[in-house]
DNA sequence: GTAGGACTTCAAGTTAAGTTTAAGTCAAGA
DNA sequence: TCTTGACTTAAACTTAACTTGAAGTCCTAC
């Protein structure tokens, strides 16, 4: 394939460091959706290289190919995404990031006030009162969690 | 179960919000390792309601249970764990917490220098080149990672 | 002493994010 | 034209972190 903004799903993989099979799954969630030539082969734009190098990198940061998936959606459908387009979905993803971080750093900053005392209790230390219980890191099932109301303990 | 220090399974989730089946699986990644009475029946001690408190915790800033095991396998065996032990896991534990943080303040930073540009690109952001690629949150198998050269791109 | 809830083990199911394998089809250069 | 590497789908496997269910045992209060 060299007809100018067009690559195949191996060439897809070459220029972003992914494999093709990680590749197929991505297009099962919906983070590309490439045409078919007529022998029923995927044909890729030259902005999926983008579209892949935002997925790698919102990963990086802990986000899921669900939240991933979701933010690429509000890209304009139809056409290729412009140079503003791109922006925008920049300026949305870091909003979220900088909430991810100031989570963390708030976690940090109760565990802190803890340290002293070393209790690390649930309700003196109050880390779960922090208002702030949401497991952003979906690990499995998880499902009912946290409703519990704590009394005193060791 | 009402002598003193002694706790059974049931008591053990009222006191930290866990279901009892999360215990016995923390059981046997190590996290706790309850004694047994004569019929056979699990019996914690009051320091395990912090073990388990520790573990919720590093859980939210997102370390695995097996990073979270081994910690707390630097606590003391035989006896009850004091008040400096907790406070030296608490140190230990507020450095790997700091790294983290520091990474993602870092990528952050290097993701803010590219913003303008809206490009997200490999080559050009050099988000791949900061030296830390290391995928934290350990998601799934994906044994080979980010050692292609990249070649220049849209 | 017995009913019932709390406990036991073991096996199988779940989600996320992919990989691996098998069996077959397509495409591009010699 | 033929061969060979790239591509196709589908199903099964992997790890982490648990849950769910089945089938049976323990304990405690009445």
């Amino acid at each position: 394939m060299d007809h100018a903004n067009i690559l195949t799903i191996g060439e897809l993989a070459d220029r972003t460091g992914l494999t093709t099979s990680a590749i197929r799954f991505y297009e099962t969630k919906g983070i590309v959706t490439p045409n078919r030539n007529a022998g029923g082969q995927r044909r890729f734009m030259r902005a999926d290289i983008r579209r892949l190098s935002f997925a790698l990198i919102a990963q990086e940061f802990g986000f899921t190919i669900k939240e991933i998936a979701d933010q690429l959606a509000t890209l304009p459908p139809g056409r290729a995404p412009n140079k503003s387009d791109w922006q925008r979905l920049s300026q949305q993803f870091k909003v979220q990031l900088d909430e991810r971080i100031a989570r963390m750093e708030r976690l940090r900053s109760t565990l802190d006030g803890c340290m002293g005392c070393g209790c690390l209790s649930l309700t003196k230390c109050s880390l779960y009162n922090a208002g702030d219980a949401a497991n952003i890191y979906g690990r499995g099932p998880r499902f009912i969690y946290g409703d519990k109301s704590f009394s005193e303990e060791s």
